[in-house]
DNA sequence: AAATATTTTTAGACTAATCTAAAAATATAT
DNA sequence: ATATATTTTTAGATTAGTCTAAAAATATTT
């Protein structure tokens, strides 16, 4: 059997060593979960022990295949739930988070499936992040961050780095949301700011705001 | 804040004490949780502590109305949850108390005020239990049980107490559900089975099963 | 009403997950 | 390459929930 604070410390490795690093060390686990180190070792032991992780002392962490699919596995059902949420219950996309972080862990094959089939089988949830299958299979997009895009080019908005509710909001008043059809007009060398179109409007936006959206070029 | 398990003894002790007696013994609640009388001991101090129930020393349990507020509350999650597994994921009625054990315990007043919204505002689970509302408001139900139905009076099946997975698949199996109009044909006073008319057959049944089917008079 | 049985509580121990503080290992700087 | 800083681990304690075994209270029997 697998615990609730287990699944969760996975999910957090999982996040880590999928920006890049292959390691995933302790001090990042540790600000990631908000707890202290000393917590942090003990877990990785466990789940170490436990065959979920990889761990040599001092020489940071790595998941194995079992650990990657049940990491797969939680965000699966993290990401159909969002889409219940968002699709059948009226939640926007800054407050599905925090309830999807709770429904994750219930643990039911059936109750997944049918909610996958009830949604029919989506394979992004609200903030554009691919849905994987049941095999843990991830549908790629390409896709690049509007602080990239070539100025005179027009893009889909595809999805946020950022799911923060600040920033969620933010784009909402700005009418920017998931399909939001959007061209480039002018970089700023200065701050690195820019402006863009959208369908009634043009809006200059900040160089964070521009890192932290994704656009696919149409 | 209240934890999973002090939610899940809470509730344990609101059925206990729904079934007519006043307090509750320790030993009701130790079976009733799988567990031993020193943990309910325990357990039913902390409650009384943060005055979700009364306790005196060798005296039983009683919920105060926070504690009643809690169950109630617990009780709606469970059985509005228990309405969509079976009315939008295809969960028969035998398949959906484990789940539901588990979604009743998700803390979002958003999420549970929209699935009942989504739902309809449904007032009886699958099993023919009443749904509360927000405000704790039981749709009370005037129902009799078979056992007790007089020979020749038709009735219709507004529910079940024993809501085991067994007992549930035997009835599926003899083609009873909610809504089933049952005429009672003969009550046999040796063992006290009773013959009854369902729509395009005769069975009987046995006191057990008789016991455990609501009726309501039509 | 005394003896016996049952129920409930207490005392002390265990596990999972956490913490603080100190020690050990590794990384960085001079 | 030695000293300093940072990171990681260990040691020992804490809390929630559980357990066993024994003690205390209550209930039942004769």
């Amino acid at each position: 059997m697998i615990t609730l604070t287990e699944e969760n410390y996975i999910k957090a490795i999982y996040y880590l060593s999928s920006n890049g690093e292959k390691t995933v060390n302790t001090n990042a686990i540790a600000s990631a979960m908000q707890t202290k180190a000393s917590s942090v070792t003990d877990m990785i032991k466990k789940l170490s022990e436990k065959n979920y992780a990889d761990y040599k002392k001092y020489q940071g962490v790595t998941l194995t295949d079992d650990g990657k699919r049940v990491a797969v596995n939680i965000i699966r059902k993290h990401r159909l739930w969002e889409v219940f949420l968002v699709e059948k219950l009226n939640f926007s996309w800054d407050e599905v988070h925090e309830v999807a972080e709770h429904l994750e862990h219930i643990k039911s094959d059936k109750l997944i499936d049918e909610l996958d089939a009830f949604l029919e089988f989506p394979t992004y949830d609200p903030h554009g992040d691919p849905i994987p299958d049941k095999e843990g299979n991830f549908k790629h997009i390409e896709k690049i961050v509007l602080a990239k895009a070539e100025v005179g080019s027009t893009y889909k908005c595809v999805g946020v780095d950022d799911t923060s509710s600040n920033f969620l909001k933010y784009l909402d008043s700005n009418h920017i949301a998931l399909g939001t059809i959007i061209t480039v007009k002018h970089k700023e060398p200065f701050d690195n700011s820019i402006k863009i179109a959208l369908e009634n409007s043009e809006i200059v936006v900040s160089q964070s705001v521009a890192k932290n959206l994704y656009l696919k070029k149409i």
